[in-house]
DNA sequence: GTAATGCTTAGAGTTTACTCTAAGTCAAGA
DNA sequence: TCTTGACTTAGAGTAAACTCTAAGCATTAC
């Protein structure tokens, strides 16, 4: 399959211009048809969806765009991008346990303004 | 105990600007001597710290003023605090769950590249 | 034949949450 | 006395990641 700007940007979520703005600043590869008009792939779809996941975990724009890079350069780069991954990991793994804790903290808040409010009704 | 600026700003690990910037948006109380100098207590602290978690979980700094001018008018202000923290625990609930499933994305990536260079070194 | 959708460049605007600067005053300690 | 650390107001600067505008042209569908 593949789609218009106009399609893509409903399916991955992202605004026509925010699909331009990454592809100018190299996160994606899109092709072009005869008139010049940008045709997404599932590969793009593949693509963009495992972006987001790296966007998600806190990722900047500057490191996606090295890893876009190395991809599009190819296999001889896999280590620099293992690397990065690695090292990226390692951030969201603190950052993913520091929610955990910042979450049950909130839940005791919760709690306790639910103690002092009284428990008859549970409204939530 | 009470702290001046410059320590309470070592301890809880803001710069003074941001301490005075948050006393500024009504964020924090702090008590003065009779110079009009800035005395933080201990309540002060967990007070900060208690912010700190809810900004850690991503509220904005317009909630957590929100969320404070109550704090600041009293007890019959209870149940607002209550919603505002149940609302955005939905959000977070949410949040963590995204960052989850990203972070599981982030290890399969991870997984397939050291698969693909060959898993002779494990070099972390 | 016109509306919808797409293309371009170039740059301006937005939001959030700080972060800092200037310019001046004040008070305590060695 | 002089350094250190505190205070004030008011406003400017920063960074990231979009987000939008303008102006003009091309193509496709009804």
């Amino acid at each position: 399959m593949t789609y218009s700007i106009g399609e893509f940007s409903r399916i991955v979520g992202l605004s026509e211009h925010t699909l331009r703005f990454y592809e100018k600043e190299g996160l994606i590869k899109v092709n072009r048809d005869d008139n010049n008009v940008r045709i997404y792939s599932d590969e793009n779809k593949l693509w963009i969806e495992s972006l987001l996941h790296l966007k998600n975990t806190g990722m900047s724009l500057k490191d996606m765009k090295q890893f876009a890079m190395w991809g599009h350069i190819g296999d001889e780069t896999m280590e620099e991008r293992l690397a990065l991954l690695k090292k990226h990991r390692k951030k969201v793994v603190e950052e993913f346990e520091k929610l955990r804790q910042s979450l049950m903290h909130l839940d005791n808040k919760i709690n306790f303004y639910e103690n002092e409010l009284g428990e008859c009704f549970s409204t939530n």
